[in-house]
DNA sequence: GCTACAGATGTTTTT
DNA sequence: CATCTGTAGC
């Protein structure tokens, strides 16, 4: 099988061919990136370099998806033997094979916020601070930012010096360096004490790792010659540091990105990353993928002028495979009432005309302006779907479901101990748990091992001793069977034993609330069953590949990991953990319905039509930015990828006034929307209509509803088509 | 151990 | 205004 080039343009050509040594890609939105790195792949795997020595590294699970669907049909099943994963999955990869090298034992599971938070207050609490006078939030990002710098704790200690000393005015902000360097220490210990992991740790360790262990690093390198890295924009310190150790001596390391859509700062990223690529590599060459495919002219050119203010970035400018297209459309409106209400009349329009309301999209800056649009829509009758916001994840009776798994998993996870051991409520009281918690203070013991011999614990009452007694044998005698029953048997009688259904059914005095709750509990174990189907599925289809494979069975041993394999009950824990649940497959995800996004959330997306709402000063660019919190930079950055999301038509809208915290505020447009080349730029009002008549949009709408229900039954009695990953 | 009320807070969140 | 958090009180 021979891959066609042809349809690649010069540049991405050059990018593809480019095999050897650093490489930076930058692609500029709508430019083909990652058309050019599955090309790359297929293109290295054609030349004959095996795809077991490729890696590349996306940041989210939906990319990695992507970019092994999109190789799989230039390459076939060869792609099998290529490492496409996320940076914390790869992280997860390398800790599970060299757990003890960084001070982990095996089975280590992987914190969520909400626990970690949790954590910092009560080392708090433990450093007889105040958890008021500081908030655990902020510390828990300054402890990020650390991390994802590449700093642990004892290198942020030393740092101490440097930190310090901001100006008076910053008093506060030197409070929480200060604070924040006692508590990284003892927030470290806890988690290795519970033998725990969180998000930022699963860069940090593994860096760490190949930094002080040169065998591994060897392995490593030798397992790895060729790396990709997408979205290189948004990668921090540590991930620079990580690819650059495999890397190693070969350097053969191809970084896609565009400086122009770095919008992670606040998170971590660095966008010195991609803008000093030349300095961190030695003979780095540079191609710029400049054309653009998606939009049309007009978009482009405010696109492009609305970025060319940002001085801190390569100089280039996008230049339009399409045609001018239509206008831009700037629209001023009275309030967002009014801006809601005109882009639900504007979708109808579009309806009206045909065009599928999944052609179009809703973009913001914030969240709570989803609201009003919300609203607005409903009434109009539009199909909608707002992206983002795993809420299943939140959900109290999920998180305490799946604490059990954790506890069951890792029985030194105190976070999760802590969350279920008196839920449902089983007599083991706040005195009676602080009790044992003094007892094995004192004997410098973790709370899970003090309730193991909780018999010894005499403050305690024989009463709390026995229940506390039975609820640890209830546990040990669930984690005897691990192995011996699959995951999903086991989560079943676990959570069957302890009866949280039934506590669910007690608790809510409101039958549906109940019956609510009930179900989303249900659903962890239909994820775990699903995980199950999935990993078995996997396993047939290698076996099965390697069969058909002509060469005899090469099919040598994979020693670069631990085998982790089976449907176990870490591997779903883990996999829940990177990825979250899987609800999106079964659902809406691709249903014929007008997406609702931040800006943050659409980066990667693109639609036909694109109303941009709220481009006001104080929202964008953001209030918080503006008082001294981030850059204004990054804020246009954020308007240059709304900007760019539109592929035909794209309306901008400004209120003039605005209710904030239930007062009315004038507003001012957003000093983004100056100096648009006029052009290109429709800035009569009128781009939102006034409204249609009550009779016009009810027509339109019933249309609609008649046509997506008659999609969702054929979309019942078709099978399923099934995904093999 | 749950409910009710007061008080604070009010961006973005790939993993 | 609206939502979440923590605490007091039953």
């Amino acid at each position: 099988m021979s891959l066609d080039l042809s349809t690649l343009n010069h540049e991405q050509l050059e990018a593809v061919l480019t095999t050897r040594g650093p490489l930076l890609v930058l692609a500029g939105a709508g430019s083909g990136k990652t058309r050019v790195i599955t090309y790359r792949l297929a293109y290295l795997i054609q030349e004959g370099v095996s795809p077991k020595n490729i890696l590349c590294v996306t940041f989210t699970n939906k990319a990695a998806h992507e970019m092994q669907e999109r190789a799989r049909g230039l390459v076939g099943r060869q792609v099998r033997g290529a490492t496409i994963s996320t940076f914390h999955a790869l992280g997860v990869k390398i800790l599970r094979t060299y757990p003890e090298e960084v001070g982990l034992r095996p089975g280590f599971s992987i914190t969520d916020s909400a626990e970690q938070i949790g954590t910092i207050k009560r080392i708090l609490r433990s450093l007889h601070v105040d958890d008021r006078r500081f908030d655990a939030k902020r510390i828990l990002t300054l402890i990020g930012h650390a991390k994802n710098a590449g700093v642990n704790a004892e290198q942020f200690r030393l740092l101490e010096g440097e930190l310090i000393h901001l100006p008076e005015e910053q008093q506060e902000e030197e409070d929480y360096q200060l604070i924040t360097i006692e508590v990284y220490d003892h927030y470290e210990k806890a988690l290795r004490i519970q033998n725990v992991v969180d998000f930022d740790d699963l860069l940090l360790l593994t860096t760490g790792l190949l930094k002080s262990n040169p065998t591994v690093r060897a392995k490593l390198q030798e397992r790895w010659h060729y790396l990709m890295v997408d979205e290189y924009q948004d990668t921090n310190r540590a991930q620079l540091e990580l690819m650059r150790l495999i890397a190693g001596e070969r350097q053969n390391l191809c970084v896609v990105g565009d400086d122009d859509q770095s919008i992670y700062g606040w998170r971590g990223a660095d966008v010195s990353n991609i803008l000093g690529f030349a300095d961190h590599f030695d003979g780095a060459k540079t191609v710029m993928l400049l054309t653009n495919y998606r939009s049309t002219g007009h978009i482009l050119e405010v696109a492009n002028t609305i970025i060319e203010q940002n001085t801190e970035r390569y100089d280039k400018r996008l230049r339009a495979a399409a045609g001018e297209g239509d206008l831009v459309r700037i629209t001023s409106v009275e309030d967002e009432e009014a801006e809601a209400e005109g882009v639900a009349n504007a979708i109808l329009a579009l309806m009206a005309q045909g065009v599928p309301p999944a052609d179009m999209a809703v973009l913001f800056r914030s969240n709570v302006q989803s609201r009003a649009v919300e609203l607005a829509l409903r009434t109009a009758h539009v199909p909608y779907r707002v992206v983002g916001g795993m809420d299943l994840f939140d959900k109290r009776e999920i998180k305490d479901a799946l604490a059990y798994l954790k506890l069951l998993h890792n029985p030194d996870d105190e976070q999760s101990l802590r969350r279920i051991v008196n839920y449902p409520s089983r007599g083991i009281g706040d005195t009676s748990l602080k009790k044992v918690d003094d007892w094995a203070r004192e004997r410098h013991i973790s709370l899970p091992e003090a309730l193991e011999q909780v018999h010894q614990v005499e403050s305690l009452s024989n009463r709390s001793a026995d229940a506390v007694g039975e609820f640890v044998t209830l546990m040990r005698e669930h984690r005897r069977l691990i192995g011996r029953r699959k995951a999903s048997t086991l989560t079943k009688k676990l959570l069957g034993a302890v009866r949280l259904e039934e506590t669910l059914l007690a608790s809510s005095d409101n039958a549906t609330t109940a019956a609510r709750r009930v179900d989303n509990m249900r659903e962890i174990i239909r994820q775990v069953e699903r995980y199950e189907k999935r990993i078995k599925k996997s396993k047939k289809l290698a076996a099965f590949e390697s069969q058909l494979e002509e060469t005899e069975a090469e099919e040598e041993e994979d020693d670069t990991f631990s085998e982790q394999d089976a449907a176990s009950l870490g591997g779903f824990l883990s996999d829940i953990a990177l990825s979250g649940m899987d609800d999106s497959s079964s659902k809406d995800e691709q249903q014929d319905r007008v997406v609702l996004s931040t800006i943050h959330a659409s980066k990667g997306l693109e639609w036909d039509n694109v109303f941009l709402v709220g481009v006001e000063e104080e929202l964008l660019p953001h209030r918080r930015t503006l008082e001294g919190d981030g850059e204004v930079s990054e804020e246009r950055r954020l308007a240059y990828v709304a900007v760019t999301r539109a592929r035909k038509n794209l309306t901008v809208s400004y209120a003039e006034n605005r209710t904030r915290f239930g007062q009315i505020v004038p507003r001012t447009r957003s000093r983004f929307l100056e100096g648009l080349p006029e052009e290109s730029v429709n800035m009569e009002a009128g781009a939102l209509k006034p409204k249609k008549t009550e009779d016009e949009e009810r027509a339109i709408a019933k249309d609609w509803m008649a046509k997506i229900r008659a999609d969702l039954e054929s979309k019942r009695t078709k099978p399923v088509k099934e995904e093999t990953p």
